[in-house]
DNA sequence: ATGAATGCCTA
DNA sequence: GTAGGCATTCATT
């Protein structure tokens, strides 16, 4: 027998809304009802195998219902738009699977299931209706069976007539009496009062129908006769209500409900678009698209070789997977993988590479052969490589910096996560290097297809594949140290910590670890009773804000806040760097990373020297160790004035802004002036640093409580500066507005290179993260825009370098500015590029400053 | 060995 | 209020 399944969308879908926890795509989609559906689907088509399948859905009201009575389903909430955005989805995916839904102006889904359920008895079908409504159950006779979730969705109950029978005692038809005499209150339908489920399905046990109990009603006693009575008009009209219709006309054969098989390659791209990837795993591995069947061959011989090179020299493209090992730059080539084509890969193990000197020249002259495009995955690494074999590696295509453009929020970006994401495969750990080149050119068709629909081409080629040559140059270049004087510095942190150590012991009258917080509060707040002021997850907080607020209620205090500045030093800065000095050279290797933060900026690791410290004198010291290459050097350093406030300017159009930058004023003096309605010669310097911390709050994203947190004022204070910066630039409030509302609608934020981050949370429910989420929206493009600008500038440098021949090395990058090793007879030379190509780096509608210093060490041009 | 919590350094 | 990296302690594996 034919067997029919007919699903009711709208329960469904609403069931699994509420019952499984929210559910987000890395780009804010909301997806746990579709994900909830389509898994239940899946697994009921797997355990049930019918032949045919159709899901109906409301459609927009008014129903007949409504028309015939004005309060149906008057008191139900509207639609929560998460779940309202979901139906478009998961019809996308019901077209993948070749299954057709159905819907009809008026009517909603238990009707068409009614009148299908229909068709498909009079044409002797077997059907299965799947649903969370109970009201369904009226449509149960021999051919027709309904499956009701419990629990949420995760599981079904099948009834049919005698299930029916046992668990209520009446016949299906009987249901729309049985709602008449109860009402719901779900659907606004009114009962008769006083009666509930056990006193109707005792009344329809006894008389059947609900039109029998009412002609039978004189038979009955008391209030329950009364109310029946009274109310047996009502019950009448609500039992009508609850009827489902079952002649609608659908206009279709139920022959085009036929279940064919899904359409597996589109089915499988929706489900990674959603990043649904369990129930990616559960489609058919071979009906997946891209799936390869490449065969990796391994090259022995010189001769094998010759046929690949002359392949890949005719294709003008090779795809190349390097294996490596070690930390940037010291990284070693382990085997190399190439890929010309899908469909044949080849793999150069490491033996190979290093027993067969004549072969491993040839692959490397194809890899400095510029007349063949390379697609790699983490060129910076391969080329920090390579340089060690004596090539100067350039690649055409890097997927990593693809993917980390696509979305930059993403906690990996390695090959096997891309190639999984992207192309639905998996890519076990072991694979040769052969095998993870032939993904390399699909994947890239995939990647550079998302670049040019997003528009970012150009951010790609023109400044991230270019900077991921510059930053691996300056891993390579390194920094020199002096380490002796490291040792001093550390030794001399030291000897103070030791002192402090016994002071703190003496002053706390017993000793402990200074170390540990959780020690350190019950010593302060118990042993000693200072008062409490902050409370963290488990205990006392005794941060440096703390301990500041404590200062004078206990000599203790200033030896901690000491002891821990010098703890700081000592540990991450004069041991921390000691231990990475390379003992051959002298020199510190950082690592940039590329693909690390959400707005666009590089990140330094290993050590990070970005956060050398600067602001205290002491700290500063540790500058002092990073010195030039050597006595016919020096270290140059620019750094951008004011970037971000400019990059406001530039993307605000806020004329008070731009007008103080095109006239080179102090922009936090003249934005004290304008907020506190001072003259500028009368600007305290007070008031200056107060309005350096609005103008720094506005680049964060500002809130009253930050600000107010900042300054030490109430939150009604800082809400008035607040208020009166945006009198006096008005155009950036009209900024953050529109950037906020650009983000709620989008889903993400650009800069002006076109730099893109997604923002889930901005529309969430919850205050807090859509706090965080609207300050995220309104800093990243000026972050990220700042970032923009400044890897631009360093292409640029890096290219005039190379263009005249220089030996002045980049070294450093923090942010806002570069640091560059450069021999003496070079630096007029240098500073006119440096200058000119970060002013010039990217035009604004104000001026980019530079400033520059020249000394010895980098505490000098600190 | 690993990870969360706490704290602090930078732009 | 934004963006990072890293040291230490302490509980869990």
């Amino acid at each position: 027998m034919k067997k029919i399944m007919l699903i009711d969308g709208n329960s469904l879908m609403h069931r699994a809304f509420y019952a499984l926890p929210p559910l987000m795509t890395s780009k804010g989609v909301h997806t746990n009802a579709v994900y909830g559906f389509v898994n239940m689907l899946m697994r009921i088509i797997k355990e049930e195998a019918p032949d045919y399948i159709a899901v109906a859905f409301d459609r927009k009201a008014p129903t007949f219902r409504h028309q015939e009575y004005t309060a149906y389903k008057a008191n139900r909430v509207k639609m929560p738009e998460e779940l309202a955005g979901q139906f478009d989805i998961l019809k996308q995916i019901l077209k993948a699977m070749n299954i057709r839904y159905v819907e009809k102006e008026g009517y909603e889904a238990d009707d068409l299931l009614g009148s299908l359920s229909k068709k498909a008895e009079e044409e002797g079908f077997l059907t299965l209706i799947v649903t969370g409504d109970k009201d369904t159950l009226q449509l149960v006779s021999p051919k027709v069976h309904v499956m009701l979730t419990r629990k949420g969705i995760s599981e079904m109950e099948l009834y049919d007539i005698q299930k029916i029978k046992k668990r209520f005692g009446i016949k299906p038809e009987a249901v729309p009496d049985l709602k008449g005499l109860m009402g719901d209150a779900s659907d606004n339908l009114p009962g008769i009062p006083g009666v509930g489920e056990k006193t109707a399905l005792k009344l329809l046990q006894e008389y059947g129908t609900l039109e029998n109990i009412l002609e039978n009603a004189d038979a009955l006693k008391g209030k329950l006769r009364e109310n029946l009575l009274l109310y047996g008009e009502q019950a009448k009209s609500s039992k009508k209500l609850a009827t489902i219709v079952r002649d609608v006309d659908l206009e279709l054969d139920l022959e085009e409900l036929a279940f064919s098989e899904p359409d597996y390659e589109k089915l499988a791209r929706i489900f990674r678009e959603l990043e649904f990837y369990s129930l990616l795993d559960r489609l058919p591995r071979q009906k997946e698209g891209n799936q390869q069947k490449t065969v990796s061959v391994c090259i022995a011989d010189v001769g094998q070789l010759d046929k690949v090179i002359e392949e890949i020299k005719a294709r003008k493209a090779v795809a190349i997977e390097f294996q490596t090992e070690g930390k940037s730059p010291a990284v070693r080539l382990k085997g190399i993988g190439l890929s010309a084509s899908s469909d044949c890969s080849y793999f150069v193990p490491e033996e190979v590479l290093r027993e067969n000197q004549n072969l491993k020249d040839k692959i490397l002259s194809l890899l400095a052969d510029r007349e063949i495009a390379k697609v790699v995955h983490d060129g910076k690494r391969a080329r920090v490589a390579l340089a060690k074999e004596g090539i100067d590696f350039i690649y055409d295509f890097d997927t990593m910096l693809a993917a980390y453009l696509i979305d930059p929020s993403k906690a990996r970006y390695d090959l096997e996560s891309l190639i999984y994401e992207n192309l639905g495969a998996e890519l076990k750990g072991f694979e040769d290097a052969g095998k993870r080149a032939s993904f390399l050119l699909p994947l890239k068709e995939v990647l550079s297809e998302k670049l040019k629909n997003q528009d970012m081409e150009s951010l790609f080629k023109d400044v991230e594949m270019p900077l991921s040559i510059v930053l691996a140059d300056m891993e390579m270049a390194g920094i020199r140290v002096d380490p002796e004087k490291l040792q001093r510095l550390s030794l001399e942190f030291g000897e103070r910590l030791e002192s402090l150590t016994d002071e703190i012991y003496r002053l706390a009258g017993l000793e402990f670890n200074i170390n540990s917080p959780k020690q350190l509060g019950e010593v302060l707040f118990e042993k000693l009773s200072l008062p409490v002021i902050k409370k963290k997850k488990s205990g006392y907080s005794t941060d440096a804000e703390v301990l500041e607020k404590l200062k004078g209620t206990h000599p203790i205090i200033e030896k901690i806040l000491e002891y821990r500045f010098l703890m700081k030093m000592k540990s991450t800065y004069a041991d921390g760097l000691l231990s990475l000095v390379d003992r051959e050279t002298f020199k510190i290797y950082s690592t940039f990373n590329q693909t690390i933060t959400a707005t666009g900026r590089i990140s330094s690791t290993e050590p990070n020297l970005q956060n050398i410290p600067v602001k205290t004198e002491i700290g500063r010291k540790i500058r002092g160790v990073f010195v030039a290459e050597n006595p016919d050097h020096v270290l140059l350093s620019g750094d951008y004035s004011q970037i971000e406030l400019r990059v406001l300017a530039h993307i605000s159009g806020d004329e008070g802004l731009i007008e103080a930058f095109v006239k080179g004023e102090d922009i936090h003096a003249r934005t004290a002036s304008e907020v506190f309605g001072i003259p500028k010669d009368r600007v305290t310097s007070q008031l200056r640093d107060r309005a350096k911390a609005v103008n720094f709050g506005i680049i964060y994203g500002i809130s009253d409580y930050g600000l107010a947190q900042n300054l030490g004022i109430t939150t009604g204070e800082a809400r008035e500066y607040i208020e009166s910066y945006f009198n006096r630039y008005p155009k950036v409030r009209d900024y953050i507005r529109e950037t906020i509302k650009d983000a709620k609608i989008k889903g993400y934020v650009t800069t002006i290179l076109n730099r893109r981050r997604y923002i889930p949370d901005i529309n969430s429910k919850n205050y807090n993260l859509r706090s965080f989420a609207e300050r995220v929206a309104v800093n990243t493009p000026i972050q990220g825009s700042a970032a923009d600008i400044i890897k631009v500038a360093m292409v640029k440098i890096y290219n005039h370098f190379k263009e005249f021949k220089l030996k002045t090395k980049m070294l450093i990058q923090v942010h806002d500015e570069l640091i560059f090793d450069v021999p003496k007879e070079e630096l007029e030379v240098v500073k006119n590029i440096v200058k000119s190509d970060m002013e010039t780096a990217v035009p604004l509608r104000v001026p980019l400053e530079v400033d520059f210093k020249v000394g010895k060490s980098w505490e000098e041009i600190s």
